[in-house]
DNA sequence: ATTTTGACCTTGAAACTAAAAAAGTCAAAA
DNA sequence: TTTTGACTTTTTTAGTTTCAAGGTCAAAAT
């Protein structure tokens, strides 16, 4: 069918841009580029997506899909709620230190529509998660919770907000050093004992 | 003695800054234009203030001391360590609704050396207060603690870490709206909620 | 029918430029 | 010691050009 030849190359040429983006950043590649590599021309890059920015996204999408199905799996083989909320913590800095290299985000950082779409979908299964993890807290009796999704809402925020906060400077494009992303990483766990300790039940 | 005399001029140009930067911004203000505010040659301003960043810095200096003493008065007269941490959000609030105004970030957002070190010794003043709260809770026998500064500090950081991971969106000018500001304020209320069960005696 | 492409058009980000505005200086005056 | 007018220097703005990169399309290839 011809759909299957199709989604053949779309994932060659997401391929192709993942590679070019790990490289040299997304900012400094060129569509023409791209379709050097895959040895084809650049409107063959049009006919699989419609513009430059949707192309963006679905590299991003790629990898935010393989992200979250860590986290989910986490989620779902959890014996410890609070055991999975700390493995949580390191995956998600795994996935950053991946992502952040693809300079992706100067190039979506526009507040387009669309993207915003995506960024608000991606934010609402990250709390969907920790809410599945809290309620099987909750289940096991581990922690005693009202509002399991509000509270898995203000994990999630609180943790992702000292991404921001601890920095001494902001920069949305996010580019930290090793050493600050570790004292980041040291911070949400910190606030994860103390959150912990304040929804036990 | 000269000093009194110098000092009042200071204050009085620091105090048409002021007036100007609520009012157009401190972007759209000119040299110029608060001298001729004070009917006085703009000449004058460069005898009190090396440069226009060290003025813009004296105003903020301005606004920040009376921010933090007003911090300091509730952290000192404090009868409930909890209810002195609520109150201190609001106080914040009011700061931030107030300087945010000034647009006087745009102008010193650039990482001076000597704006970071202010930056700084802010940040270290807010910790400190929150500190000596934390202190007076665990005197009080409300709290249980460890180490109270290092989980002021966590406390301080989760809270305005927040203020950027709420908004969909994030601009250093931090231009909010009222309404996404009070989103901000109660999902801070709701953290602290948390947090001062998890540091609970 | 679907996919690919070369040739072509359009757009937007740098790279200059000139003019204006604002920052900053200083010797002399108050 | 403080103030200032007249001055120089720096930054911002707006206008222009240019060119690389984005994007389109009719025709060709599969």
């Amino acid at each position: 069918m011809h759909t299957e030849a199709k989604d053949e190359m779309r994932d060659k040429i997401l391929e192709a841009a993942l590679k070019r983006f790990t490289h040299y950043g997304a900012s400094k590649t060129t569509m023409n580029e791209i379709a050097d590599d895959l040895h084809c021309s650049k409107a063959s890059l049009y006919y699989y997506f419609p513009d430059k920015k949707a192309m963006h996204l679905a590299v991003l999408e790629r990898i935010a899909e393989s992200y979250f199905q860590q986290m989910e799996k986490e989620a779902a083989q959890v014996k410890s709620a609070s055991k999975a909320l700390y493995n949580i913590i390191d995956l998600r800095k795994d996935f950053i230190s991946k992502f952040c290299r693809l300079e992706i985000f100067q190039i979506l950082q526009d507040n387009s529509a669309l993207f915003l779409e995506e960024k608000k979908k991606a934010k609402q299964r990250e709390f969907n998660i920790h809410t599945e993890i809290i309620k099987a807290g909750i289940v096991s009796g581990e922690f005693k919770v009202k509002d399991p999704a509000q509270t898995a809402e203000l994990l999630v925020l609180a943790t992702m907000g000292l991404r921001f906060s601890v920095p001494d400077h902001i920069r949305e494009d996010m580019d930290m050093d090793e050493e600050m992303m570790d004292q980041v990483i040291e911070k949400q766990k910190q606030l994860l004992d103390i959150f912990i300790k304040g929804i036990k039940a």
